[in-house]
DNA sequence: TTTCGGTATTACGTCTACGTACTAAATGCA
DNA sequence: TGCATTTAGTACGTAGACGTAATACCGAAA
């Protein structure tokens, strides 16, 4: 009894759940869980522009930049002006950031360990694999566009 | 390769396409993805105290709140007060509600099915199933209280 | 080189997501 | 019965998520 509509729920349970503990878990620290996703992504690369962390995360540019100029603040993160391109930025990790990210990550390391605890050792791999099959079919661009009415309206009809 | 954090990791990115993808497709009918979830658990079951609604869609209570009463603005929604708990509401799907529902049911299948294509249809259940014990897992109540220093200062030791 | 479409970022507004704190009603139990 | 505890909902504030639109800049074609 797994149709769309379940297996969508289940990811938006997984994920508001997972969200809601990562950002408890971290609250101590000061940093959220947002903020820790671009850390990690720019402990894996950084110096580059912005555009790159919002693929990467599979986000879009109004979520990335206000949490970059946070992170800015707290000194963790640097937002350089790109010297090859003038639109874009350049953007690294301070040193602080990256020993702020490094306790971060061993601090928050029985969290991933309970999430690993939960899956079979060896489906991990293509449950991940599945998620990212997900993710690709749905980013997929429709094009239909079909004349519908707003329901936006509060209209006084049908009251009941 | 699939540690906890490209799981997690994975998680968000599915997740959040997902939910762009539903807030597009829903979007011409002024309604938007979250307040679909909470359409489509009413009309699951509806005559519910708002707790009911949290736990379903694994939410909280200052989230589910706005957003019915959002769906309340348009008539989608009824909440009365529930006669046997002064505290409680007892949320239902007006008839207007349910019948918008239904179209919106209706016009997102194509959203689910190219969701449920990205899935061998075997698998489906075991995916799910896995995203339900990731939550399970995730959602256990930690006690270690570690004194921790925060970040959150924008001190000007460290700049890079 | 000039113009023009595509690109990186930003500004602004709306709708979540959720912590903390508070109220009032319900309930357990002495 | 009388009060402490739990529970449903609410108020308020901060941080995200993202659409739309604007700006500055890049690169390629004419």
């Amino acid at each position: 009894m797994s149709n769309g509509h379940e297996i969508a729920m289940a990811i938006r349970r997984a994920y508001l759940s997972m969200h809601r503990q990562a950002d408890a878990i971290l609250a101590p620290y000061g940093v959220t869980a947002n903020q820790y996703v671009i850390l990690a992504l720019l402990a894996e690369r950084d110096q580059v522009p912005q555009r790159d962390l919002v693929e990467r995360a599979a986000s879009d540019p109004n979520t990335i930049r206000p949490v970059l100029m946070t992170l800015e603040r707290k000194g963790l993160v640097t937002r350089k002006r790109d010297p090859n391109d003038g639109r874009a930025r350049c953007v690294g990790l301070s040193k602080k950031g990256r020993r702020v990210f490094e306790q971060l990550q061993r601090d928050s390391q029985p969290f991933r360990d309970r999430l690993m605890a939960a899956l079979d050792p060896e489906d991990a791999g293509s449950f991940a694999q599945y998620l990212l099959q997900v993710q690709t079919a749905i980013t997929q661009r429709s094009s239909v566009t079909t004349s519908v009415t707003s329901f936006s309206g509060s209209s006084s009809e049908d009251k009941q």
